[in-house]
DNA sequence: ATTCAAAAGGAAACACTGTTTCCGTAATGC
DNA sequence: GCATTACGGAAACAGTGTTTCCTTTTGAAT
């Protein structure tokens, strides 16, 4: 799919192809670049998404990208919600279980998964990958979205009986913020191993269910 | 064009002036450096300490800063020390308690007074403010002895029979962890007001500890 | 004490970055 | 068809980390 090449110069000849870019300042144009740079992303991480290198890959001048999205928080902005679509597809795609509790574990195994499978993205979202871009309200909404599988877990759980504790967002903000620290500290490189930190990332969900889980469900 | 108080220009009349930075390669110099990188950072945050501005306020070249700290990770480094030694400082001033549980809740209510007092430091120990540096084997040497009054207190726990779980690193981490992912996320801007993100920090150091401890010690 | 090699430090340059300005060209409204 | 407007490319601007160049200073051997 991507090509290997390990400098970060951009080879036209291994990679799509995309269109000029002019003419049109339609959403098709916008979608390409969004494509683009999250191609690089992926392939280089996310500080090597400068506005330069999306545009030579556009084979267009930087300030196309600049009438689009204003300035590069707007692009970082549209990774953001790229991510959430991305993170609520991977969510979408856990089978559903009647038992809440094992639900919630694939669940957040899948939100594992995620964050390995897509550490770019899981960085532009969480990890602050573009320390100058702060979430805005509609990328905090995206979240939400993104997240709204787990959302419904708990609302059901906590209407079923199965959870005390009536404040659904708090619950999930719990749960998000617990496995999100496990994440981020072995990117951030304070647990010594992959092995080490889905052990950690493991117990901690675990706990979790445990500790809102008063009964099987 | 615009000189005002509002930039990052150092006035050098209200602070305090240092050697001018010379003659000596020694470790005075090299403190005075991280002295004055530290407080920018404090005054401005982290992503305002660049090599030329705590050159400019050291009245000195940047060469001195390379040849000293070789590159600016470098200095991120010592910064993270720093920060270091500030936490277990902050952890050192808790009054000890027989209760381990309750001296867990006091030492975890002074991670979080560190992470708002000491916020730009947080950041760059384990917020990745300085995205390029990685902690090296020293950094995380640092934090294990920053951490050592939670290690102490867990140990003592599971030798006291408090708490079942019999590896103390494991359990420190998942402690950590899931407190880490609340300041983070605050911090992030993924929570919505300082309030909010306090609730979900005590709620979630109540469960880790509730969880961990099965009876009163 | 003098001399000479080695180290240190300042100014400027280099290679980047995000962003803006300038200006010609293209599209658009009448 | 023409005037106006918006768009987009090249280059400039301001800032970054880092290196190079060259002078100055240091430190040690004679």
């Amino acid at each position: 799919m991507h090509n290997s090449s390990k400098n970060l110069s951009i080879d036209t000849h291994t990679t799509t192809t995309y269109p000029k870019a002019k003419l049109q300042h339609n959403e098709i144009l916008k979608l390409s670049i969004i494509e683009v740079a999250a191609s690089i992303m992926q392939e280089y991480g996310p500080e090597a998404v400068t506005i330069r290198r999306v545009a030579e890959k556009m084979e267009c001048s930087t300030k196309i990208i600049y009438n689009l999205f204003g300035n590069k928080d707007g692009l970082a902005k549209q990774l953001f919600l790229e991510g959430c679509k991305l993170l609520a597809d991977a969510f979408q795609a856990v089978p559903e279980q009647t038992k809440l509790d094992l639900f919630l574990w694939d669940i957040g195994q899948a939100y594992w998964k995620f964050s390995q499978n897509y550490t770019s993205y899981y960085m532009v979202m969480f990890g602050g990958a573009f320390s100058e871009f702060k979430p805005t309200e509609e990328s905090l909404q995206a979240t939400i979205t993104a997240l709204q599988q787990v959302i419904t877990i708990i609302t059901k759980a906590i209407n079923q009986g199965f959870i005390t504790e009536q404040d659904p967002v708090l619950v999930v903000n719990l749960v998000w913020a617990s496995l999100h620290g496990s994440i981020h500290l072995y990117l951030g490189g304070h647990i010594p191993n992959e092995e080490a930190a889905k052990a950690l990332y493991d117990r901690t969900l675990s706990n979790l269910i445990h500790t809102f889980f008063h009964s099987n469900s």
